[in-house]
DNA sequence: CTTGATTCCGAAAGCGCTTTCGGAATAGCG
DNA sequence: CGCTATTCCGAAAGCGCTTTCGGAATCAAG
């Protein structure tokens, strides 16, 4: 294994490994000729650089990290997967490497990160999921490192980001929703330390007060961010002296807890009352009802961010790269017009199946 | 960035600087006292050796590769999550890295591993889903490199291996369905080149022989593990002239489809089609009937291959490291026995949605 | 006090590659 | 034909760390 070195191609050919690297890379310095014979031996002894070696010579480590939000299960999230493909896709356009980075807890971040950038074993990161307020994107900054942040903390200026604007696909939903009809509209968030929660509230809200539509304390509830999660923060909701005749979900996952939470109680979504999701993952088209969501042009966005963290690591301006995408409502069935059913809603004779 | 060196601290606590790695490397020829300082140097200064150089000089890469299955939205499949996450968990135990490796296209996949091992960036490789004759596997075996798979191929004596025994989990299903009075069951496969799907064929088979139920070409359809693909084999099979009283998908994303081809004719699944799926992905539970499936014990699965790839790697003969689970059959909704209404299935009156 | 064993550390040789520098050989020019 | 400009390659110095080897100093024992 790791049989032919540089050292053994030299010999091989009775020239110096510098004039071997120098061929191997380009040089412009060697003649056409021995390039081709350096080649074709490079070739024949099946000869492939040692990483280490170039890496410590070099000094660039050719690879990026993923930081993966912290957090059991974290990684199961459909996005994830996809961001990680296109990553992957950009970083092989040039032979460079993906590097998947976990950290146990959030407290460990920044630990992590200065770790990571101090071993010398990437030359770019991309973060997912930023907090308001991100510790590990100040220090990013501070030891001016390359990197990219998958979605934006609220202090965004100064750094790459690729986002999708969550804030107007929430008013956009309520927009529909109110089309629709609906006037008693709930909201299933997720934990506000994360921006991206605290932006879809604040769209809703927006959303609410630009149809003059009173802002409910009682209508809004925040869980974490599973289908469980949704569960039983759409079973408040519902169970409420004031149920919605509609609920907005700041993710695609918590929304199918929440469908679940509507057929146990017997009624249907989409009629009795509306769902709408986020993140158009593609499973929602076989949940029950298929869910009506707003969709992420997730389409590429891992290869959009490589690229611009490849940009950045170039030498390019982080500020040069923020890239704002805006999601679309994807109708499937979960949503639907007021309808004498709940206008009225009674739930005292709901059934309780599970 | 990357200030702190080995020479720095060495220099700082006038030390050599073998005498100071020796040190933070535990070697027993350093008294407990410079042990001391050096450490406390290192933590003052942030010291963290740079990866590549240390890699360089050991020659051991502390990081293992994670090859993705070749084929377009792979890595989206449930299980290549938790497997990474399992995978990373173990990895952290002693700080070594995981790497992804995706490669475009099955053909290139040797050439990326004869590349990946050569360059000396990886002592270790995992590999998932292997096909019945696995070229990559007996390359791994030829150049004697530390490896596991996910699955198994055919000839799965001589490497180490972490599978379910999908054959008996389909045995077990058919088994089911037979208990609930079915008599003809259709099943939809994946492509056969690959073991799993092989051998989960060979299990409908054999589960249909143990029953004394022939077996007909014509209730078996092959199509791609997409839920689209699912969707048009469930067709062709609904529509024929010998419609399935149930049905035995290879994957549950293959069986979403079929709930939706199925759903698409008006029919009820569980009722009048009774439908298993494989793989047992959470998701299943929001499925339209929730999906009744042979479940993986996937809980930590991802870990159990990490730390069987290590003990190779530390020198364990992989023949030692082969681990067959099962899988157990998780009853849903989409399940049920045989009733009146599909024992003359009647098609024509089926509705046409969608 | 001598001898042999221990303890602790410095020196130095790599690991395999890159890259600068300079020099030999060749080419171009008057 | 002599002189400068090019072309092409070898030598060598690292990159930052590990690890072997041997030697100085200390200790215990005779």
């Amino acid at each position: 294994m790791q049989r032919v070195s540089l050292k053994f191609l030299a010999k091989e050919l009775s020239l110096s490994e510098g004039t071997v690297s120098r061929a191997l890379n380009g040089y412009s310095d060697i003649s056409q000729g021995t390039v081709e014979r350096v080649r074709a031996a490079a070739e024949k002894y099946n000869y492939r650089a040692n990483h280490n070696a170039r890496r410590l010579a070099t000094g660039v480590a050719e690879t990026v990290a993923y930081m993966m939000p912290p957090g059991s299960g974290a990684i199961s999230e459909p996005f994830v997967a996809h961001l990680l493909e296109g990553i992957g896709q950009s970083l092989a356009t040039r032979g460079w490497d993906l590097l998947m980075v976990q950290v146990p807890s959030a407290e460990q971040e920044a630990e992590a990160i200065r770790k990571l950038v101090t071993s010398g074993k990437v030359s770019g990161l991309v973060l997912s999921r930023p907090y308001k307020k991100d510790a590990r994107i100040e220090l990013l900054r501070k030891m001016n490192f390359p990197f990219i942040v998958h979605g934006r903390s609220v202090n965004h200026d100064d750094y790459a980001w690729y986002d999708v604007d969550s804030e107007t696909a929430f008013v956009t939903a309520v927009d529909h929703l109110v089309m629709l009809g609906h006037r008693r509209i709930g909201f299933v968030g997720a934990p506000t330390y994360y921006n991206f929660a605290q932006m879809r509230l604040d769209g809703y809200k927006k959303g609410l007060a630009a149809n003059d539509l009173p802002i409910d304390d009682e209508l809004i509830e925040i869980c974490e961010m599973s289908d469980s999660g949704g569960e039983s923060a759409a079973s408040v909701l519902l169970d409420g002296d004031n149920h919605p005749t509609a609920m907005l979900c700041a993710t695609d996952t918590q929304a199918f807890g929440v469908l679940a939470a509507i057929r146990a109680r017997g009624l249907i979504a989409g009629k009795d009352v509306s769902v709408i999701g986020y993140d158009g993952i593609d499973f929602g088209k076989h949940a029950n009802p298929p869910l009506t969501t707003m969709a992420q042009p997730q389409a590429h966005s891992g290869r959009q961010i490589g690229d611009m963290l490849l940009a950045i690591i170039d030498g390019g301006k982080p500020t040069d790269y923020q890239e704002l995408r805006s999601a679309k409502l994807k109708r499937r069935m979960s949503d639907g017009p007021v309808g004498p059913n709940n206008l009225n809603l009674d739930l005292s004779n709901g059934g309780d199946n599970e």
